[in-house]
DNA sequence: GATGATCCTAATCAATTGATCAGGAAACAG
DNA sequence: CTGTTTCCTGATCAATTGATTAGGATCATC
């Protein structure tokens, strides 16, 4: 006889509903507010428990941040890898322009990836060291050696891939990460999917120019 | 007969050199831990005073920021004025290379501009409230004026200003923003004057081709 | 010489923080 | 029906934080 879960007979909660819950709530609030400017009493409260309740779940503080960035970047990985699979045989000018302009949208919709970055990249520490060696080497070690072929294929101008990386990495997601500044400033929405695309194709322009234009 | 003051004479600490060693500590530490990541006694210990001397300088942590951030923009206003004070009479485009080239340079001796920049307007919050009003306002206007320009003179793709503002606020600082990293993962140093110059002509050469050139 | 001002530290405080503990409610297993 | 497990909350704790207070040392002024 099909059994179903106890979530599905709506008996007690779930504890992955309530884990799931607490790792947005944590993600949002560390993102914007910093490791130490997101209190723990802020997280439950944003997540709809008390605080001991953290505990419960996640032995630490410092664990509920970890757990809480690893899904996130689980995320950006399925992304990226769901859209390189479906870009197999396209030539490598073509798939760097695709790959670039999801991205973009990827930061578009999750600023909390480059806010975490930026917030925890800008000095040594236990959590950088964690970060880097955990999740960010291995984008960067694939997104070099992407710009090193497109520079030698000269698609790209003749610029070291590092400085690439970080142009990259800087013109890409800023205007998501200071989404309430650019909203104060400039007017305009930076969730609005035509921003977005906007923002994609000002920075594939500006990388790549019209040199496949001027093949054809 | 001339007068010498108490810090020339070698006397009683003069509260404007402890002013300043605070000021610099403060700006360090808020802009690599954040505002609530700094404590007042680290930032004390940093300065070599301790605690309690914060608040006599200082009325609260608050008005300690507030004044760090003053003097970071005061020296950034300052190097750009004298900048474009020395450019008057030049064509808008040679200006506007060398105003991006100084803006890069001043971003790598200055990382705390763009830390704090990422780190306070990620979120709406009185910090970011003041800081864009009392600074960033003046800057996005004048670079998206200068963008605009550029755009009607065909120096720059058909890109609307403010993306390409965010474009620059992203690609030039991003590399000496996130120094530690970089260090660990490209192995370079951000803070080597060639590092710096090589990323400068990079940002400029993306953001303006080869299109002056190709005019000779 | 007395008094006031300046620059500073040690001690202290109230509030907040992350974590722990006791225990309740409800579902599950036998 | 009883005992166990799971999920959770209220109360509490030690440590830390930003700010305040008392007071010392030294210089300036009268």
């Amino acid at each position: 006889m099909a059994q179903s879960t106890a979530q599905e007979r709506n008996l007690r909660p779930s504890a992955d509903a309530t884990r799931e819950r607490i790792l947005a709530a944590a993600l949002d609030l560390f993102s914007e507010r910093s490791f130490e400017g997101a209190t723990t009493r802020e997280i439950a409260a944003r997540a709809g428990v008390t605080q001991p309740l953290l505990n419960y779940h996640f032995k630490t503080k410092d664990e509920l941040w970890r757990a809480a960035v690893d899904g996130l970047f689980d995320e950006l990985d399925a992304a990226l890898t769901a859209r390189q699979e479906g870009l197999r045989g396209v030539d490598d000018l073509t798939v760097a322009r695709l790959l670039i302009r999801e991205f973009v949208h990827f930061s578009a919709t999750h600023p909390q990836l480059h806010r975490i970055i930026t917030q925890e990249c800008k000095n040594d520490s236990p959590r950088m060291d964690w970060l880097v060696e955990r999740h960010i080497r291995r984008n960067y070690d694939a997104v070099t050696a992407i710009f090193e072929r497109l520079v030698a294929a000269g698609h790209v101008p003749n610029i070291p891939a590092p400085h690439l990386y970080y142009i990259l990495t800087g013109a890409g997601p800023t205007m998501f990460v200071l989404a309430p500044e650019c909203r104060r400033l400039a007017g305009i929405d930076p969730e609005a999917p035509e921003v977005v695309d906007a923002h994609a194709d000002a920075v594939i322009e500006l990388i790549f120019g019209h040199r496949a234009e001027e093949r054809t």
